[in-house]
DNA sequence: CTCCAGGGCAGCG
DNA sequence: CGCTGCCATGGA
């Protein structure tokens, strides 16, 4: 069974890039620069168009307009925040070989489990980790396609309450965090829908209340799951980076409503090993 | 062996 | 408030 592609849609987006940037741990590659992507009970096959600036979908352009646009960010100008990084030359440096990452819309759920696994962790475990959760809780939604595996749906709260049952995944002492976290949501003290309505301030704060989520995991999830792009999540190498090139304090106050966008490309173009730091000077002892 | 990874918690002062 | 040790796990 192959692909069957059936439209083609007007986006700017980097498909590999994006795959990598470590917002999202369940995209797989189809092979010709093709992924599958993951989202609820539905999965969508996307690959480069004939020109830049399109992308091949196999489903139609009203398909993709009603239930994929919002999880692309389809409706924001990257080109724009691009070009209101003119005058920082570390920053364009960062946007010529990670400005084709777009910031997904994920599932607000999904976001929350992941980045706690996140916590001191890195990018292959909790990609392993998350991977192992769908295939022993969640349902298959996509059926295998020429090698690459079935893809299974994310698991709900209801499956991961049990501390117990989440052995062998490779989550360590981080497995208390998620049942605690799926037996809130189940009972009801901890209201998902609630938190999705909330402005950016006041979700930070609703999260960082939850056992077992920070400052940075807070605003990963608002990032990423809630469609928050002024969150600016500080994780070791975004600490570098600040180090390094923005010894002031990075200039939040210049990207209103999209810091978080160009926060991914920094973290892309340092992380990949793509854009190197400044050495940093031996500050002089006085 | 040590150090590190998209950190957070608990226990201090 | 800020600081420190500890927390599982696996790869470099």
């Amino acid at each position: 069974m192959r692909i069957e592609w059936k439209d083609e849609i007007p986006l700017q987006i980097d498909l590999e890039q994006t795959a990598s940037s470590g917002q999202c741990f369940r995209w797989q590659a189809a092979g010709g620069g093709a992924y599958r992507v993951p989202n609820g009970e539905k999965c969508l096959a996307i690959a480069p168009g004939s020109v830049p600036g399109r992308v091949r979908v196999d489903v139609t352009a009203e398909e993709f307009a009603r239930d994929w646009a919002d999880y692309f960010d389809a409706g924001r100008d990257y080109a724009a925040i691009c070009r209101s990084a003119q005058e920082d030359s570390f920053l364009c440096a960062c946007a010529a070989v990670a400005g084709g990452v777009r910031v997904l819309r994920q599932d607000a759920w999904e976001m929350l489990i992941t980045f706690t696994i996140s916590q001191n962790n890195n990018i292959p475990r909790i990609r392993a980790s998350v991977d192992k959760l769908c295939r022993r809780f969640g349902h298959p939604v996509a059926k295998g396609v020429r090698g690459c595996p079935a893809l299974y749906s994310f698991p709900a709260p209801e499956a991961l309450r049990d501390v117990k049952k989440l052995k062998g995944l490779g989550l360590g002492y981080r497995d208390r965090y998620l049942a605690a976290l799926a037996d809130g949501v189940c009972t009801g003290a901890i209201d998902l829908d609630a938190l999705k309505k909330m402005p950016y301030a006041q979700a930070h704060a609703y999260l960082t209340g939850l056992f077992g989520v920070g400052v940075k995991v807070a605003n990963c999830v608002c990032l990423f799951g809630l469609g928050h792009a002024d969150a600016f999540p500080v994780d070791t190498w975004i600490k570098k980076i600040l180090d390094a090139e923005y010894r002031e304090g990075f200039p939040l106050e210049k990207y209103p409503g999209c810091a978080g966008i160009v926060q991914q490309w920094m973290f892309y173009a340092v992380q990949s090993g793509q854009v190197e730091l400044k050495k940093e000077e031996k500050t002089p002892r006085i």
